[in-house]
DNA sequence: CAATGTGGTTGCATTATTAAACTTCATTGC
DNA sequence: GCAATGAAGTTTAATAATGCAACCACATTG
């Protein structure tokens, strides 16, 4: 069957899937960005089976998401915890829960809400910004072709 | 197999997963979003099996992400388009696309960047700001209990 | 040093994905 | 008006991923 990858598609939404859009891979860096950071708590909070979590936690290593650390208690057991490209992940939960707040049909069953820890207020709704500060909404926006960088022109000539 | 479900989870991350957090869903509704709309347009450009297309599809709009509407051009075939609930996915989308261009290790294989349809210049990257303004990263926010809404509370009473 | 806990691996049954062939209905060419 | 083509799926059979349970190695605790 040989499931598609899309590592090699131009499509930079495509790309980003292609490292974290399975089935857990998510849900797995939400809890590492609670900061869970053992494999028995990752299982526990979870409840996947061993062997998937033992093959996700491998694969976000490779990808360079997670990485392992000796155990922060001085026992002998490593932790994950997740590398910048990882952390910059944040956003991306953060999208996936406002989208939540805003168009579940049972919003009482959800849990919990984010909030500034400074003030404990709720943080606002993501916005997407224009160079001069317009708030812009999808049909804002376009894609453009993306400009080829002065290096790499360079070294074509 | 059984794929676990976590549409009773009470995590909003993990519900929204359960809505379009499959392998080809967030693709088939970046389609969308461009502009594709029909069934043949999906199937072209994402390149996967009719099966799973329609498959999904026929999901997506039971979760009222997608919608059918009878054909623009007058032809006896139907459409999907987005939703207001699939509208909202769209910041998503901006947010997997901006972490692939931050953190992709081949940038140069992306083929387009977002821009403000008006000026054509790059959109900012989305930034989570406080309620009083101020950027906040993942260390400036915590989880806090959902508070109870004053109408659930006097239905309690 | 035996017992328990952590962090996995292995094997098997079940379910999902895939490609290709087939079906149905609408549209076009003649 | 009828055959041929195309759009939009469905069906079928092979293959890959998932889930569960059992097992294993090593570390820690009593």
């Amino acid at each position: 069957m040989k499931r598609t990858s899309l590592a090699g598609d131009s499509c930079p939404v495509a790309r980003a899937l292609d490292v974290f859009g399975d089935w857990w891979s998510l849900l797995i860096i939400r809890d590492a960005s609670l900061g869970r950071r053992r494999f028995g708590e990752f299982q526990a909070g979870l409840g996947l089976a061993k062997n998937i979590l033992a093959t996700r936690l491998r694969t976000l290593v490779e990808r360079g998401i997670l990485k392992t650390v000796p155990a922060s208690d001085g026992s002998a057991y490593q932790e994950y915890v997740l590398t910048p490209k990882g952390h910059g992940i944040f956003p991306i939960l953060v999208a996936l829960r406002q989208w939540t707040e805003e168009f579940d049909e049972h919003p009482d069953e959800i849990a919990t809400i984010m909030v500034d820890r400074d003030k404990g207020r709720p943080v606002r709704k993501l916005a997407l910004l224009s160079q001069d500060g317009r708030v812009l909404g999808a049909a804002d926006t376009t894609l453009k072709p993306r400009p080829v960088k002065k290096t790499a022109r360079r070294a074509l000539v």
